[in-house]
DNA sequence: TTGAAAGCGCTAACAG
DNA sequence: CTGTTAGCGCTTTCAA
């Protein structure tokens, strides 16, 4: 590998002097300049940014930590920040939990080790304590889950009000027999929308035994398939579906297609999260839209600013729209038949 | 931050013996390791990764470079490596170069003032020279993508004959007027698989003018529907249709669905790629299944091993199995309608 | 306008 | 078993 050292042997000044012309200080003669810069092309030289660390300069290196990047959810995410990032001449670490708290932390030792700028985290349900230690060293930012002992900077969507219009809807058509799929309560996520789903049977007047929940792991298309057979095997099957995982919405998909399920005339569903694909299942799936893309834009914009600016602003939290309520043909009131949109 | 020396000053030792008992060197006795590491743990001690780099440790990171993220091809891609090279303790950097040369030249410039283990690259059409000279520089590997400039070390899929079959599927059938629709000729990707398509019409004793072809961005939805609307809108309308990327598969599909085309009544489809929703589009989508994972995980373990033993072994490179045709209901004798399964 | 030298945190050779 | 010392590549005083 080339130093400057080499540099400054080859032209015959001294390493300091290599130093400043490739910084641009105004100090040395442009001519200096220009033979520094010429031997440095030459020889192929690439700054060595441990050695900037270890002067004080600070890594340009940012980590985004998820439970799965093949999540559409994230991967989208992931994708905004790089975009964002790059701009600024950041580097983009990913780093996948897969939900465990063990993996998370084993994460979280090498981005400290590795000294990264900031940190942007799905947190897991109960990060370790010596997680939440780690993450005190560093400028981070949750998305979308919210752990309390993480801080209080989170970007994330309003879960509660999403969940709440889903089902307001199915409610407004007439069903008494909703079930809801989701993650577990343990997850912040989790736990508010199923809040969400709660709130809008109750604002509906149907009593609490109306909804029939599924909690589970809310990355596992597998998991949405059994918790559709069980639902639709149970003796008081539900005439409406809601779901509040993009994964468990392709697992319930895949298995109503699988099983002839007639939709909306049997059953009315409504999905989370809006794939490539959804559009064209069945008769067209009525879902949440999320903001996504923005959300992540403005989590990256927030770290970036935090970044560049010394002091520390903690501005306690920002939450961005509740997702939108994109109608096709999936629902439709109860005993009905045919897509809701042509009635 | 805290150092070694702030351990060595609060227990009263050097910083060497520190570093020792912290390395767990057998001649630290094992009282003294006690103090060190109950020391370093009260204190929230993480070592610097940066300072091991300057005496000579390798870093600990691999990136992998690739067009776009939110591609689920990459998506799949990447977190089968990241799960891989977390078991070794690697982290991975992700860089997207959205297929532009500059954004690829600027990203491997990071790589290297980084100082990277390793890259794992889905080269653009024409990589700029100077990302050539600093590849050369670590060790590397290409994936899908094959550039001769970037060295004889591949993973990829046998692009000619996943198309070849595509096609010669269809062409079993008694299409006679078959478009394809893939990426550009520059990528070797896109080269390799127009001519699996061609390949398949001279097989099947087609006249070369059998073959319509619609080449472009090989990422971009949006080209998939306009070119699947032009090839509609030709006097000469193909009775089948073969694509050659994901993405523009994607694009293939909503505008179908959308201008209700019958398939494969009036179009027999062959897709490439098996996403999420491709067994519930229409009728099924029939589709090239490729061993995304499987190229992956070899991938991963190539260069995991390549990482762990010095000496630089080149094998020309390895290519894995040409996928598989999935068949579903989207292809049909030319005329006849219904899904040829069940015919 | 340029050089010499110190030091960032760590490891390893060389002493004790 | 433990301490002293040097040096990785770079930036940054302090001198010239």
């Amino acid at each position: 590998m080339i130093t400057t050292r080499d540099i400054a042997e080859r032209i015959g000044v001294s390493v300091s002097t290599v130093g400043r012309a490739l910084a641009d200080d105004p100090r040395i003669s442009e001519e200096t300049k220009g033979r520094v810069r010429q031997a440095a092309s030459e020889l192929g030289y690439v700054g060595n940014r441990a050695a900037r660390m270890m002067r004080g300069a600070s890594s340009n290196v940012v980590a985004l930590v998820i439970p799965d990047i093949r999540n559409s959810f994230y991967s989208t995410i992931a994708h905004e920040l790089s975009k964002n990032m790059e701009a600024e001449g950041f580097q983009l670490m990913l780093s996948e939990t897969d939900d465990d708290r063990m993996a998370e932390l084993r994460h979280l030792r090498e981005l400290s080790a590795n000294r990264v700028a900031g940190v942007i985290i799905v947190p897991t349900a109960r990060p370790h304590s010596e997680s939440v230690k780690l993450l005190r060293a560093v400028p981070h930012l949750q998305l979308l889950r919210k752990h309390p002992s993480l801080g209080s900077q989170w970007f994330g969507v309003d879960d509660h009000e999403a969940l709440r219009r889903a089902t307001a809807h199915l409610v407004a058509q007439g069903h008494t027999r909703i079930a809801y799929l989701g993650g577990p309560e343990e997850l912040p996520t989790g736990a508010e929308r199923l809040r969400g789903f709660r709130t809008a049977l109750r604002e509906g007047g149907l009593p609490d035994d109306a909804g029939r929940t599924e909690l589970g792991p809310p990355s596992s298309v597998q998991h949405g398939r059994e918790a559709v057979r069980r639902l639709l095997e149970a003796p008081d099957a539900p005439s409406a579906l809601v779901s509040g995982s993009i994964q468990l919405t392709l697992g319930i998909l895949e298995e109503l297609s699988r099983q002839g399920v007639k939709v909306p005339g049997e059953l009315s569903v409504v999905g989370f999260g809006d794939e490539p694909g959804f559009s064209w299942w069945g008769p067209g799936l009525t879902t949440v839209g999320l903001p996504i893309q923005e959300m992540a834009t403005g989590c990256a914009l927030w770290l970036l600013r935090r970044l560049k600016t010394k002091p520390s602003n903690d501005g306690p939290y920002t939450s961005v729209s509740p997702g939108s309520l994109i109608l096709r043909g999936s629902t439709a009131p109860p005993g009905g038949r045919g897509p809701s949109k042509s009635a």
